[in-house]
DNA sequence: CCGAGTACTGTATTTTTAACCAGATACCTG
DNA sequence: CAGGTATCTGGTTAAAAATACAGTACTCGG
C-alpha cells in the first residue's frame, strides 16, 4: 500500500525534523508546519502512516514517532589507530588519531577499530600503503585469515599460516619473505583479525609520488 | 571541564536510548532507569550536563535533549548499485541493492553512491572482484583518476588516460588490454570518479558470533 | 570545621502533548 | 448514487512531561 502525496510530505517532514533536531515533532508542530488549525489533522495522518507501516507510533509518549529501520545500529564509531608505539596496547588513546563512523553491515564480522596499514607487504591481497584495515579485536584467528600480530613489540599485518606446530606470517608480496615464528624464543600475540579494508582514492594515480 | 562518573553514566544512558529508541528519554524515564524516586534528580544531572556542554536542552519541549555533534555529516546514506542494466541511469532504483551509512570524512571527495566492482581488471590498483567502489557522480575526470565509464551501454571501472586528443581507459592488470576510445564512432560517458574502496574480508572469525 | 559542589527525596505546579469526538468537504470507485 | 477514504476544523480531556522549591546527605579541598 503506497502513500498519498500528502502523507509522503508529512513523512518527509518528520524525517527532516528527526535528522535536524534529533527528535520527532509533536502533533502540534506538524500542524503548525503545514498550516493545519487542529493538531488532530496531524494525528489522522500519523495514524494513516502507522497503518501503512511507514512509521511506528509509541502510545502515550510525547514525540513517540519512530521511523522503522532508522534506529538500528546503522553506524558505529571506530577509532583510527595510527603508529603503534612499543609497550602500549593497540587501543591506547595515544595511538588514536581520529574516529570514523562506519556501517557495521559493510563487513560480515563486526570491527572494533581501524588500523592504518604501512608498507607494500600485503599489496597482492589488495591492501596498499595508507589503507585502513578494519580490525576485529580477538586473539583467536584461523589459518588463511589476515591478522594483526605483535612480534616483540612490533605490530604487523600479515596472513596467518599454521602447519601443525609451525606458525608463519605470510606477506602477500614476493619481495617480502615469510616470517617464521619460533614460539619458544619469540612472543607472538594475535591482536585481531582483519575484517575489511577502506581506501581513499583521491589523489592516487600511476604517478609514484603522492 | 570533565564529567563525573554519575554524569557520564547518565550521558551514556541518554545516548543509548537515542540510538535504540530514536528519541531522547524524559526526566521520569531517566529517574526510573537509575532508581531515582524523583524526576528532579534527573533534571539536576541534565542541567549539569548542559552546563558542561555535553548535551543541549531545549526548553519547554518534551524529550528536548540534544546530543551535539551527533547529527549531520557524521554519516551519509549511500545506495549500493549492483548490476547496471542497459538503458537505465546508474542510480535507477532498479539497480539499488542496499544502503550503507558511511562517514564522508573517510574520503577526500564526497561520494554519491557505491558500485560493486566485478572482475579482476583493476587488481593491481588494489581493487578486487566484489569490492565496493565509492563513486562521486560527475562527468568531469582528470587523467590518472579511476573512472566509472559507460561505453555503449556497458558500465566499466578503469583508469583514465588522456594524451591530447586520444582517450584511453586502462585496466590495472596486464591480462587486460587498454580500451582505445574513438570518440567519433563510440559514445563514451564518464559517469563518475572513484573516490574510495570498501572491501569485506570474508575471513569470519573463529566465533561467527554477532 | 567550613563552604562548595554533587547527588538525591518528596511534593507541587504548569505547560506540553496525546488522544478523541462530531462534523465538513472533497474525491474516487463500484 | 452510495460508501469509503483522505483531509481538515474546532473544541475537549486526560496523561505526560518539564520545571521548581525546600531540604537531606555526602565528599573534598582548604
Amino acid at each position: 500500500m503506497s502513500l498519498t502525496a500528502r502523507q509522503q510530505a508529512i513523512l518527509d517532514y518528520i524525517t527532516e525534523i528527526v535528522e535536524t533536531q534529533g527528535t520527532a515533532p509533536t502533533r502540534g508542530e506538524i500542524a503548525r508546519a503545514f498550516g493545519f488549525r487542529s493538531p488532530y489533522a496531524a494525528e489522522c495522518h500519523l495514524k494513516a502512516l502507522a497503518r501503512k507501516g511507514a512509521i511506528e507510533l509509541v502510545g502515550g509518549a510525547a514525540r513517540g514517532i519512530r521511523l522503522p529501520g532508522r534506529h538500528r545500529t546503522r553506524a558505529i564509531d571506530l577509532p583510527l589507530v595510527g603508529r603503534v608505539a612499543a609497550g602500549l596496547p593497540i587501543l591506547a588513546t595515544e595511538h588514536i588519531e581520529h574516529h570514523y563512523r562506519v556501517d557495521p553491515h559493510l563487513f560480515r564480522a563486526r570491527p572494533d577499530y581501524l588500523l592504518r596499514v604501512r608498507g607494500e607487504s600485503m599489496r597482492d591481497a589488495g591492501i596498499l600503503d595508507g589503507d585502513l584495515l578494519a580490525v576485529r579485536q580477538t586473539p583467536e584467528a584461523r589459518p588463511g585469515q589476515i591478522v594483526v600480530a605483535r612480534i616483540e613489540d612490533e605490530v604487523t599485518v600479515k596472513r596467518l599460516q599454521q602447519d601443525g606446530p609451525r606458525v608463519r606470517l605470510l606477506a602477500e608480496n614476493p619481495d617480502f619473505a615469510p616470517i617464521e615464528i619460533d614460539l619458544e624464543r619469540q612472543t607472538l600475540a594475535i591482536e585481531g583479525i582483519g575484517v575489511g579494508v577502506l581506501r581513499d582514492l583521491e589523489g592516487t594515480g600511476p604517478e609514484p609520488d603522492q
